[in-house]
DNA sequence: TACATATGTTAGCGTCTCTAACTTTGGCAA
DNA sequence: TTGCCAAAGTTAGAGACGCTAACATATGTA
């Protein structure tokens, strides 16, 4: 990405920028990016990117969309070969959450916060629905069931709502901050048994 | 705050600033604010805030600081009167906190994003603590303790994680974005009994 | 009443996003 | 093979922003 090229084309500049953008996101936060900074790491002139994009905000939006496809990859990867609905599975799946949100903060970060900027880009919405579909099966398939009703909803979006938090409350270290000690795998797997009970 | 002062000097501009920062961190959100547009708002030049603070930064971080209090005094505010551990106590605890998220979405993504900018400010770690310490002793008195063990870090810390990943959904449009309809109240009160129970 | 200090102002530097106008290049049709 | 067009770069610059330096004014106190 930082070498020089010799050619007035790049190649692929789109994808050039992409993964700058991203490795920046990572080191300043999506607020501290700056085309500016991409364009430096691209090698190309702070013009160069509105060939590819229409402002900032749509860069940022690729490394989102880039970065939902990899979560939902890691996902399948955490359920995958284990028995569907079975309680390993549903908390595996809630420690690659727990992963994919502490080893890549800016892009998760960026694919939560990004709905009301870009409201309703509809291929951020539906990797969203993709994404959270795998939760849905698991517990459907938890509770015995093929299809999506109303107690499945429920109890998924329960775990969503803790795993999600916990990230959030991770990277943004409040757990340090609040001088606690904690031992993740045993909080999710605790508390993913009791919301999923009863 | 918009008014047009007659005098040289505005009387109290920090907290005049303090004020418009909060304004526009709601309406923009905390990366869109700019300190152009408080000392626009404020009715003075954009040299002015550097007399009062050092860098944006710190503005921000005296809204949140502002912010963090009002969030105290809701959070107290719902939890007086009521039997001290009862179960309705710690739900409305709850609900206290996602009605701030929601109503106040800039400062309250502020408060909690904010660690890693101005990392390790003692005030805000201290009001952040204190905030925490209204729900731990609610949970030690459900537990009938008088003390904060290892139990009740455990049970408060779920409950945190599920009203924060909770508010964060919420104010991030992800439930309407999913196409969920969900009854927050039941959504807390169910979640809050299954998290405290056995 | 004088003056030191706090708190405002203007001017300006460097940076940022984004646009306009120009340039280079690769691919395709004749 | 050549000629031309569209794609994808460039430079230059407008307008906004964060922040600083130098200057101006008001206020409280000796």
């Amino acid at each position: 990405m930082t070498g020089k090229r010799e050619n007035y084309h790049h190649g692929d500049l789109r994808a050039g920028l992409v993964e700058a953008t991203r490795q920046l996101v990572e080191e300043k936060g999506p607020d501290r990016f700056s085309v500016a900074d991409a364009c430096r790491a691209a090698g190309v002139s702070t013009a160069a990117p509105y060939r590819h994009f229409n402002d900032r905000d749509e860069m940022l939006l690729a490394v989102c969309a880039e970065g939902m496809e990899r979560f939902y990859t890691n996902m399948q990867g955490a359920v995958a070969g284990k028995p569907p609905g079975s309680l390993e599975a549903i908390f595996d799946l809630g420690m690659a959450y727990i992963a994919f949100a502490t080893s890549e903060p800016g892009v998760f970060r960026l694919s939560f916060g990004i709905a009301r900027e870009h409201e309703k880009d509809a291929e951020i919405i539906e990797r969203g629905k993709r994404n959270y579909g795998i939760l849905l099966s698991q517990v459907a398939a938890f509770q015995g069931k093929t299809e999506i009703d109303e107690q499945v909803l429920d109890r998924a979006f329960a775990l969503w709502t803790m795993v999600h938090g916990l990230s959030f409350l991770l990277i943004d270290e409040k757990i340090t901050a609040m001088d606690l000690q904690l031992n993740i795998e045993t909080m999710i797997r605790d508390n993913t048994r009791r919301l999923l009970a009863e």
